[in-house]
DNA sequence: ACCTGAACACCGTTCAAGT
DNA sequence: ACCTGAACACCGTTCAAGT
């Protein structure tokens, strides 16, 4: 006699990102998912092989909406070195506003296996724009220097890294302009 | 009626951080550490708060190693532009030494108070020579720049993240280069 | 003053039994 | 076919009792 489902994989995922963000990577708990999507914590490993996965597709979910807001502020910008900046502010303003999440997906030796082609697709943009900055032959020795500045940048600034008094944001800006002058096919 | 110690902080940090490496933050357990300097899992917290503490002062120990071999790499050059790029070079090899406590020092919102000290000691020596490199004034904004780009950039590497092939060896002294030239001060 | 066994709360996960 | 209670192994942590 079947039952009818009383949760679904997405709602599972959509209280992983919430607690996630809430409590920590601590937080994120098969109890406290379990409760939150009213159900008791076994019937979880119906839709999610363990707790890893469910990390892994909040992650992948993170992932995939990045992408989007970098395509969107990419997108009205024909000039790549507005298109470049605007990205990176994108980036930023993204990380500020799921600190946990971010902080997740771009830890090292966090382990999570990602879906490629969500990876793929949020560096697309990246390898575009520095494909028109610096030339199709410099485009991912660009692409890379970028998002390992961007990347790093952020993420010091959520772990609160940057300890020495000064403006942080000045500090932002003066990465983007120096990148992308460097990055800059010279005519 | 006393009893004689049967273990040392020191130790139980030296066990931490060869714990860590081997099996992961989650490997890294009271009762694994116990067990490898010989007592029992209550006695540790006579030397340590709790679990996060411990895993803090591995955290430290770690940076302080990796400021040690920053000053080391940085003294037998003269110039800015070499300086820096040992320095860089160094950080990478380092990581790829300790990976799991590179992951760990440098994961965004990993919230580890660490030693104000021991971190102003590890990043003495990239803001010298960013004050060399690109004069006093733009230190910070240049030291800023360099550290969240190396940072970025081997964090990513340990996480498997550079996944479109080329040559991440090249990529890296691209960075090297792309960034020396942008931050040094045009005479 | 340090060390220990026992105990507690909490977690991930499995599984047989329900519907 | 999904859901549940019960159970297990494993944590971190506390604490009274030992020496």
């Amino acid at each position: 006699m079947p039952t009818p489902d009383r949760t679904s994989l997405d709602e599972i995922v959509a209280a992983g990102r919430s607690l996630l963000e809430s409590g920590g990577l601590s937080g994120l708990t098969m109890q406290a998912v379990a409760d939150r999507v009213g159900v008791r914590a076994p019937s979880l490993y119906k839709r999610v092989r363990d707790r890893s996965e469910l990390v892994a597709r909040v992650a992948e979910a993170t992932i995939r909406e990045l992408g989007d807001r970098l395509d969107a502020a990419a997108a009205g910008e024909p000039d790549p070195r507005r298109a470049l900046a605007a990205l990176a502010r994108a980036v930023r303003s993204f990380a500020r506003g799921r600190p946990v999440a971010f902080g997740v997906v771009f830890s090292p030796g966090a382990d999570l296996d990602l879906d490629p082609e969500s990876l793929a697709r949020a560096s697309a943009t990246v390898i575009r724009i520095a494909a028109e900055l610096a030339g199709e032959e410099r485009a991912l020795d660009a692409a890379r220097t970028v998002t390992a500045w961007l990347n790093g940048f952020v993420g010091m600034e959520l772990s609160g890294a940057f300890r020495l008094g000064g403006d942080v944001d000045r500090a932002f800006e003066f990465g983007i302009v120096t990148l992308t002058e460097a990055l800059t096919r010279r005519g």
